[in-house]
DNA sequence: ACAAAAAGTGTGTGCGTACACACTTTGGTT
DNA sequence: AACCAAAGTGTGTACGCACACACTTTTTGT
């Protein structure tokens, strides 16, 4: 059980008799030690189990770790990217007494330019780390290649660039969500029900990501032997709502037996409220805790949200980074978070649980 | 942004014309200070925004915290309680450079002699906090009788005993949970089917819970204002096979149109494993990702798992309890914790995401 | 053989806080 | 006036580690 006697360097210092300088060189590997007492003292630190205390280390380094997040605007509360942002506050605040620094530099979405620009303002800043949401491809590779030439870590959230030199990528696995959102549509539509899958894109946001969901959708049915002409696919090359509402109505009266939606981004609210304005019984399954979701959700326009537990996207990014800083430790390079399944009944308690 | 140039004692020491010591007195209000001095400090205390730093005042302290946690033993791997477990060594790992120590006192489940001799057994360690599943009501309540005589914190987990003083309650909301197993049966199980709600206990484990259970399980058919005769209820006293398997096998024969069954404790594998022996196409909704539960999920003999954040529960549990000593914040009373639908698509990353 | 460079090792100070102790000032008592 | 307790305040050391510096021993070059 606990004796937890701490061993300090003193003690290591003891044992090898030699003085405590010398243990440190080992420790950190710096200047000259002779063969003979380095081995000692190897021996010496793990016959006594010692562990470098944190806390003393930290103190005595008086380290400080800027990490710099560069991640879509929150344009007014409850947008889905002030849920990733609280979870970088949150691993800020775990860690501010070590000196950790967290700084956000929002772009606005849709807008490559604003991206280039704050990336930019991060390169200044000479940061430890960087936390970045990759939504443009082509400006996130030409960036991610400085950082690489610098040296600084990086890392991916919410979605993937693969074949990159990230630290680690921290976000869902989004073909298996698709295949989940399949599945809980099914649940909920008749059999004799067409489905849709539902894009809406403005610009040219990821577009591996939506063949990836596509994939995860009609799998599903595959493996069920099913009529795969169950299921159709719009794509609107917008979020607006005028546009959307448009381009739905000809859509629906083209394919009047659609009876379940699922919504490729967290603009489901949209689309229920297409479906409340039409009288339309069709359900929904859609991605995202953001506000106007949550309230079709309790309303009943929406039966099923899939969250990818953006807080703690936030949050283990910070805490990647800082496990790299403080103990050299190298996570993952693939972390996919919990999908969690959220209704009507369960909503609350990922609203109030931090 | 973050300029973040640190405040030490020093600064406000300099500021104020007095010494650290007279600094150090004030914010621990310990010692003599005169009336007109404390004030200033108070002032550049608040002017400067001094926070102490956290590292350096717990290597100046060196505490140790010790925290018991009594908990059901794990008596094979994969077994329920070891996921609240690796919640508490998680814990005890975030925080050990803090001095923080967690020792876990397993008694047996449904043996109160064996929850009475470690409650003992704990009291004689004299720790700074315990964490426990307060199991059996009347041994609970006289032990944290004797906890709060020594001014002990105690923190419930699992589940709650309402009405006493512990520090925090951190474990589902029950009532809740059943509510949304009774969703998620009747969105898998044909409308004319009836459903059972079957209860293994063995002793007199909570009752209480037990009832919560049945009413939001029964709350959810009296919104859909559906035919509640449709819900029947059986109690079996044991969780061993062989009685169960016979006294399922007595309930069928005289209940041929159950299709649906919610069982309220962890042993949903059970009822999977007699439905498969038997042939029966019954669907199972049940609790927690014990290793026999994900099998059956993954085979498809279980259609819903409804898991209490385990991991959680014990990692909470702890870092209250390390709250409380180190910065004196005291949590809320009741932390439910997340509610999560499990399916066959989601399950791997419950199991992984540490 | 002897200086000079290199390798190897120990000591001391600082990180920011807590706390024991020593010291100074005040106010009250014979 | 001399004394003493109490109130008020400053100083020094410890916590465990990192790192600069000083010091000693060995190796190298001429």
């Amino acid at each position: 059980m606990g004796k937890a006697k701490k061993v300090t360097i003193q003690d290591v210092a003891n044992y090898a008799n030699v003085s405590v300088g010398t243990i440190d060189r080992v420790i950190h590997n710096r200047g000259k030690v002779s063969a003979e007492k380095k081995q000692k003292i190897e021996e010496a630190i793990k016959k006594l189990d010692f562990n470098p205390n944190l806390i003393a280390r930290t103190l005595a380094l008086g380290s400080r770790f800027l990490v710099c997040a560069l991640i879509p605007s929150v344009p007014y509360p409850g947008h889905y990217w002030s849920i990733p942002k609280s979870g970088l506050e949150k691993a800020e605040t775990m860690y501010k007494d070590f000196g950790m620094v967290v700084d956000v530099y929002p772009f606005q979405l849709f807008d490559e330019a604003s991206f280039i620009s704050q990336a930019e303002k991060i390169l200044g800043q000479n940061p430890s780390g960087v936390v970045l949401a990759p939504l443009f491809v082509r400006e996130s590779l030409a960036f991610v290649k400085k950082l690489e030439e610098k040296n600084i870590p990086y890392v991916f959230i919410d979605s993937d660039i693969p074949e990159q030199k990230s630290l680690t990528y921290i976000g869902p696995d989004v073909k298996q969500s698709a295949y989940i959102a399949a599945k809980l549509l099914d649940s909920v539509v008749d059999k004799q029900g067409d489905l849709l899958i539902l894009h809406m894109v403005k610009g040219y946001e990821n577009a591996a990501a939506l063949k990836r969901m596509e994939s995860g959708f009609t799998e599903y049915f595959q493996e069920k032997q099913e009529d795969q002409s169950r299921v159709q696919k719009l794509t609107i090359n917008s979020t607006g709502k005028e546009v959307v509402f448009r381009e739905l109505t000809k859509f629906y009266i083209k394919n009047q037996n659609v009876k379940g939606v699922f919504v490729t981004n967290s603009k489901a609210f949209l689309v229920s409220a297409f479906h409340l304005a039409h009288e339309l019984d069709i359900r929904i399954v859609g991605y995202d805790l953001v506000q106007e979701n949550i309230s079709c959700l309790k309303s009943g326009g929406i039966d099923y949200l899939i969250s990818q537990s953006p807080q703690k996207q936030g949050l283990k990014a910070v805490q990647s980074l800082f496990e790299l800083f403080v103990y050299k430790r190298e996570p993952d390079k693939i972390q996919h978070v919990p999908l969690d399944i959220i209704i009507r009944e369960n909503v609350d308690f990922y609203i109030n649980f931090s």
